[in-house]
DNA sequence: TCTGGGGTCCTAGGACCC
DNA sequence: TCTGGGGTCCTAGGACCC
């Protein structure tokens, strides 16, 4: 079996890239909601020395320093960039797994080894030309390996983006240079036990006693050493199963201090957890609702959630707000200033073979039928066109966003208008 | 003034069963 | 000094990922 990982360079960034051409060679960043913290560099960027993760008001001085461009996150936009990608890879290899909005996993094992380089240039070119992103190739026996190779590719210059470990002596002297932290797998915790064991780079992992590690950290440590000695513990999962959990959560653009603002602000959560679990043709069982303060200022804090079970399963929008406000009622608290709030629905199980209506009064045909309705509604005039009046119209919690870019690909009014004559002049 | 959001897997311990 | 043994299921919390 072999393994190429490929991860798009500085994905949110590149996206951005892609229709403001005269920001090449710029510094960009991308900010997380509420335009938050820095979610995504530019190489120049981290070179003006931004970290990740920061929150943009403790870097502003840097910001101008270096002009650097700031983009609000436009997720609409780099959705559609990753399934055009996505899509791209698919037609280059027999099998892969999406594993995450900017990374994949192929399956090259049908390719022959003296080839796998070349391929490697092929599969950035295409996605290049596709797409306009550009992407980084690690090639390996398994999946941690070619994490490995991936992050090498893309940090290492001289490897122009692809790299691929062909053996043994190849991969122990790729690994010799990674320190421990960057393998895949190794978070804060697992550094700080390794360091503390004198494993300091992925080499010395590789070598470490796997049954010693075992007795530490688990399996989990032990599939790590198994899979740097090129032992598959992860396959290659081509078929992603349905969500087991999912959730939507928000912090506000202002602190709430009204029950109904609370209200308006965690039933559009519910409703969009809704949409999301009719979108994975799925039904949840039941419900966490939390709300929470501003833990970084000062004031009374409060932090509380409720479980909810549904007496049968359901993904109606009706149903989720009903459970959501029964669970809000009960967690507010009057004189709290509250920054985020969230609904997770969870025991989540695929609708298909489900007799729906057999429980549950929200899952009869009549119901489900009023929600395709609006959901097709709202997919064809966009997002909340009908909603439930107790979402509320006001919207003041919603999220800042300051930085907005275009969504060039997903709304007619923001397509890109080519102007020839000026074109025609050059 | 301002500090993200959405997931997965594993484990330990409690409840319960025979 | 002694206090059974073996199993399953569920859940909360930890660790990690992007």
């Amino acid at each position: 079996m072999l393994f190429a990982l490929v991860d798009c360079n500085n994905f949110y960034c590149s996206c951005e890239k892609v229709f403001y051409p005269a920001l090449e060679g710029k510094p960009v960043v991308v900010l997380s909601n509420n335009d938050g913290c820095i979610i995504a560099r530019s190489e120049e960027a981290k070179q003006a020395g931004i970290k990740m993760g920061v929150p943009v008001f403790e870097i502003e001085e840097l910001i101008d320093r270096h002009n650097v461009h700031v983009f609000s996150t436009n997720y609409a936009l780099y959705g559609d960039f990753s399934q055009r990608v996505m899509s791209t890879l698919a037609e280059l290899v027999p099998d892969m797994e999406i594993y995450s909005i900017d990374e994949a996993f192929l399956d090259v094992s049908f390719k022959k080894p003296e080839e796998l380089e070349a391929f490697g240039r092929t599969i950035r070119e295409t996605v290049m030309k596709h797409t306009g992103i550009p992407v980084s190739i690690g090639i390996a026996a398994t999946k941690t390996l070619a994490k490995t190779a991936n992050h090498l590719a893309k940090s290492n210059d001289q490897y122009q983006g692809v790299l691929y470990l062909k053996d043994d002596k190849n991969s122990e002297e790729m690994l010799s240079e990674t320190a421990v932290k960057e393998v895949w797998g190794v978070g804060e915790k697992y550094e700080a036990f390794f360091k503390k064991a004198g494993i300091l780079s992925a080499l010395d992992l590789k070598q470490a006693d796997p049954n010693r590690i075992r007795e530490h950290l688990g399996i989990v440590g032990q599939r790590l050493v198994l899979e740097l000695n090129g032992t598959v513990c992860y396959p290659l999962n081509d078929n992603p199963d349905v969500k087991k959990e999912i959730c939507t959560s928000r912090s506000f653009g202002h602190p709430i201090e009204t029950y109904e603002e609370l209200e308006q602000a965690t039933t559009t959560y519910a409703g969009k957890v809704a949409t999301k679990l009719r979108r994975e043709k799925s039904l949840a069982n039941s419900m966490l609702v939390f709300v929470m303060t501003n833990k970084y200022a000062r004031g009374p804090q409060y932090v509380n959630y409720k479980i909810v079970k549904f007496p049968g399963p359901t993904n109606q929008t009706a149903a989720l707000i009903h459970y959501a406000v029964i669970a809000l009622k009960a967690l507010y608290k009057k004189g709290f200033k509250y920054k985020k709030s969230g609904i997770i629905v969870s025991d989540v199980i695929p609708q298909s073979g489900q007799q729906t209506g057999l429980w549950d009064e929200t899952q009869k045909p009549k119901n489900t039928r009023l929600t395709e309705v609006i959901d097709r509604i709202n997919e064809q005039e966009g997002i909340d066109t009908v909603k439930f009046a107790i979402q509320g119209t006001d919207e003041s919690w919603k999220m800042r966003q300051h930085n907005l870019s275009p969504h060039y690909t997903t709304r007619w009014e923001d397509l890109l208008i080519v102007d020839l004559d000026k074109l025609g002049k050059k």
